[in-house]
DNA sequence: ATGATTATGATAATGAATTGCATTTAGTCT
DNA sequence: AGACTAAATGCAATTCATTATCATAATCAT
């Protein structure tokens, strides 16, 4: 039993929960898959591999994750949210390329403290942030610089 | 006619589009609203006001206020767009008290010098930016140290 | 094995936002 | 001013991601 699998199995067991079939298949595709999957990718990725599993169960097991602490939940701006492992994976922030949308992690020891300046400057407890840079990545900025 | 409503107005005729006693009425409300307002409240608050506007074509000219770089829409998380004006309006970032839903704007130079270095490191390219840190104002972390 | 409780799948419901369409309006050209 | 054309409006219908409902099935402590 990896770590991950720990986790989830001792937040049901916490709260009463039960370790189906289904939460066990949803988080052995999780593992398996993409950083940053969204609830539809996750579903027709484990209908393709045969282990179909009600697209409702995917979404209420992704909530899950994310209330064990296994996953968070991410919004990008383009409607759907994305999901991705956070246990045992320090804390990032994100590049999107609006082109091809691929997305880069970037961790940054610099900001998060001039964050914690602001918020002190402010009287604000932070909770969690969120730091988003939109634009191009460099294949889609040569792409569009050999184009014009 | 103030600098809004020449921006607008400027952006109108350079599409083709045409000047409406409507679109008009939704610039008026939007400029006197507080900031960070939402299409439905927008669209309540002219109704109380008797100047009562189709809730489609409050979307429509929202929209058209952020093509003309007038407003830009903002995300904070809970499901409904907000807007606020940015034209003539210097850039800033959000903290967002997740308790009583105050918006604390801010500004940070050297975290915007930051991002893009982290965008240099990584070859990227900067259209724009989502900074928002969540937690609690000084207001709301009171209330609640004093509850416990 | 029993039984209480939780989970699942299928489908309906939700809610923000957009769209289609018939009608109205704005702006331009006589 | 009147006529014409393109664009805008209101309303209802539609979309899309996500959640809720509910009958049935599975889990697990006893
Ligand atoms: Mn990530
Ligand atoms: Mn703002
Ligand atoms: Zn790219
Ligand atoms: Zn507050």
């Amino acid at each position: 039993m990896n770590k991950e699998e720990e986790l989830l199995k001792s937040h049901i067991s916490r709260h009463n929960l039960k370790v189906t079939k289904e939460r066990s298949a949803v988080l052995r595709a999780f593992l398996a898959s993409a950083r940053h999957i969204t609830a539809e990718e996750l579903y027709r990725k484990m209908k393709d591999e045969n282990s179909s599993v009600g697209l409702a169960t995917i979404y209420r097991t992704l909530n899950l994750f994310c209330e064990s602490g296994l996953a968070e939940q991410r919004q990008f701006g383009d409607g759907q949210a994305r999901y991705e492992l956070v246990y045992n994976v320090s804390h990032h922030d994100h590049l999107i390329c609006q082109e091809c949308k691929r997305i880069i992690e970037f961790q940054n020891e610099e900001i998060e403290v001039l964050q914690e300046k602001v918020a002190k400057k402010n009287h604000f407890k932070i909770f969690s942030h969120k730091l988003e840079l939109y634009g191009l990545c460099s294949d889609c900025s040569k792409v569009q610089a050999e184009t014009k």
